[in-house]
DNA sequence: TCGCCATGCAGAAACGTGCCTGTCAACGTG
DNA sequence: CACGTTGACAGGCACGTTTCTGCATGGCGA
């Protein structure tokens, strides 16, 4: 390429990236080589010189071979895709990597730093990351002392307390839960916020928990809440499918919804605006907890320095339908409604 | 490092990779120091020496800024995890790339190869990367005379062929389609085919069109298909939001499913299980799309000799439920069904 | 005319591997 | 004892950048 020119590697480098002290008819003319050639300058060399990747790592905790989270799907979909748009937006690129797996691909990739979702305790992965110096921004608050450079969650306890607060005000008198059984903190703060919130109502506590990354357990559990002797009047669910798996259970038991029954459904899908009836959903807004996660971490790198904290809270937002509303309005042929753009 | 085992470099690089000659002390020797330092052979400094980085791309088509196809959503994502399950099980890790982006991302990545969904008739991107020589693999079989090393697709024209003739078994009389107006392949051989069985048939097509990737037009042209003078008796959705679309549309002009209206919508989710009543879809397989993608195309990199052809056609599922049997079954409270694997 | 500075470029080191070649000792073997 | 053979390592180059330093050249003021 240099040879090609007619000049040093020197004078190449510094024409395509902007630097030194070149007339911008030397520039424009290596420029020009370089496109009739189709020359790309080597990504490996670049980084090992420079030591940055442009790579950002996504890390996801694994429920056996597969590489994703199951049950949170449509929320780690939404996340995952905005975490590559806003990397993309700043010049860099976002690898999947799972926390573990058979293969050390980890070592194979250079890393400028790494978004971790929901790391557990003392996780391995994150003290690993830290000990070589990249920075971690964690999605999910983290427990313990675990070192990340920054994290971004909701509030779930406080959300968990609104919605509950919400069906009461429809008109429940005993609210069930279907949770998880796994130790997630998602799981572990929802669940203990529904506790909570019994106890200061005086509600004793009617819930079903299942593994949540079995996609069949869901409607189960479903089942089995619904079947109870103290059969609650309305259910909050926290996974994606358990609104139809719930919708389903109650028809199946004759139920009609929301005269018989209250739900809302932890969720991010668009399919529960057009449910019989159309379901409450809470949104945790994955798009834009993907996007701060990314922002951060590229921050981090970039050594951008934060004045403010190094925490970010998302709020979460209830859509609130149909099937939470014990005096439903009328029913109307509404517009489609224009999904929100954050 | 070598010089903290006392050793030297050449010998540190055998001791890790397991060559040259070493006896087995100074290999256990040499990794237990390593271990104890928690040293990392640097990634690029290995990429720049052996040319493999480890790394493959997945080229998604762009719509704005979004860098995912919006309308194939719950395809996409499982096509995408199952491509990235794949890789990380062959050692490669996976990177999300859009086609066209501000900053050139492309050549930030050290890629052993690309795959690329559904790619346009002379894509730039796919001959910029096979002039590069580097593998590519498409998703969707290419147009033209694009010199792709391989491709996977499904056989689209049988598996609507198949549908329509499911339908018309069923007591279908006048058979709609709701179609994206886009010129990918995938909505191009799906409406031709659709067109052919008319003309077959002797049917004359009642389709409406719309921006397949505006998540509200599709509500709205669902709506216009049922408000057609020649209402259709039975309506195939080609994208996935289609099916709860139509079926609010049908709810709307008091149209009862099956009876007054069959309904099939091509979609990978499974809440179509779950709605009132379940419809009937056409699964494109994405997961085993994903992985065969990846497999091509890692065997293409590693030089793996191919006698049978660089081409795989994928079939299809008909998962026939309710909205597509005129005589519907009785409904019994069924056991979950158990997913499939592939 | 001479020194001086700005301009325009080239040389060369370094990044950390992988791999090819070389060296040296120990070890049979005729 | 001379000599090939083998084991066990070390030396050194190359990969393709970036960047620091250095060397000409020419214009300009003193």
């Amino acid at each position: 390429m240099a040879a090609a020119a007619g000049v040093s590697i020197t004078t190449v480098s510094d024409a395509l990236n902007g630097k030194g002290r070149l007339p911008d008819a030397t520039r424009r003319h290596v420029r020009e080589v370089a496109e009739r050639l189709g020359y790309r300058p080597s990504a490996a060399a670049r980084t090992l010189r420079t030591g940055k990747s442009g790579l950002i790592g996504l890390t996801v905790t694994t429920y056996g071979n597969e590489p994703f989270t199951f049950t949170e799907f449509a929320y780690f979909a939404e996340m995952a895709r905005a975490a590559t748009s806003a990397a993309l937006a700043r010049g860099y690129a976002l690898v999947i990597l799972p926390a573990t797996s058979r293969h050390d691909v980890w070592s194979n990739v250079a890393l400028d730093g790494t978004v971790v979702i929901d790391p557990s305790d003392q996780d391995p992965v994150v003290t690993e990351l830290v000990r070589q110096g990249l920075p971690v921004v964690s999605d999910g608050r983290p427990a313990g002392t675990l070192p990340v450079t920054a994290w971004v969650d909701n509030d779930h306890r406080a959300a968990v307390l609104d919605l509950l607060d919400h069906l009461a005000a429809a008109g429940a008198r005993r609210i069930g839960l279907l949770t998880g059984n796994t130790t997630d903190t998602y799981t572990r703060l929802s669940t203990a916020a529904y506790l909570h919130w019994c106890e200061r109502v005086g509600q004793d506590p009617v819930y079903e928990s299942y593994p949540a990354h079995d996609p069949c357990a869901g409607a189960v559990a479903a089942d089995r809440l619904l079947a109870r002797p103290d059969r609650p009047d309305a259910v909050y669910g926290l996974f994606d499918p358990n609104g139809t798996d719930l919708l389903a259970a109650a028809r199946r038991y004759g139920l009609r919804v929301p005269e018989d029954l209250l739900l809302v459904c932890c969720s991010e899908s668009t399919v529960y605006a057009a449910t019989e009836p159309p379901i409450t959903t809470l949104s945790l807004k994955p798009r834009r907890i993907g996007t701060a996660v990314v922002q951060l971490l590229i921050d981090a790198i970039e050594g951008v320095e934060h004045d403010g904290p190094v925490e970010q809270v998302i709020p979460t937002e209830l859509i609130v339908r149909t099937s939470s509303q014990r005096r439903p309005p009328r029913t109307t042929v509404s517009a489609p409604r224009s999904p929100s753009r954050d």
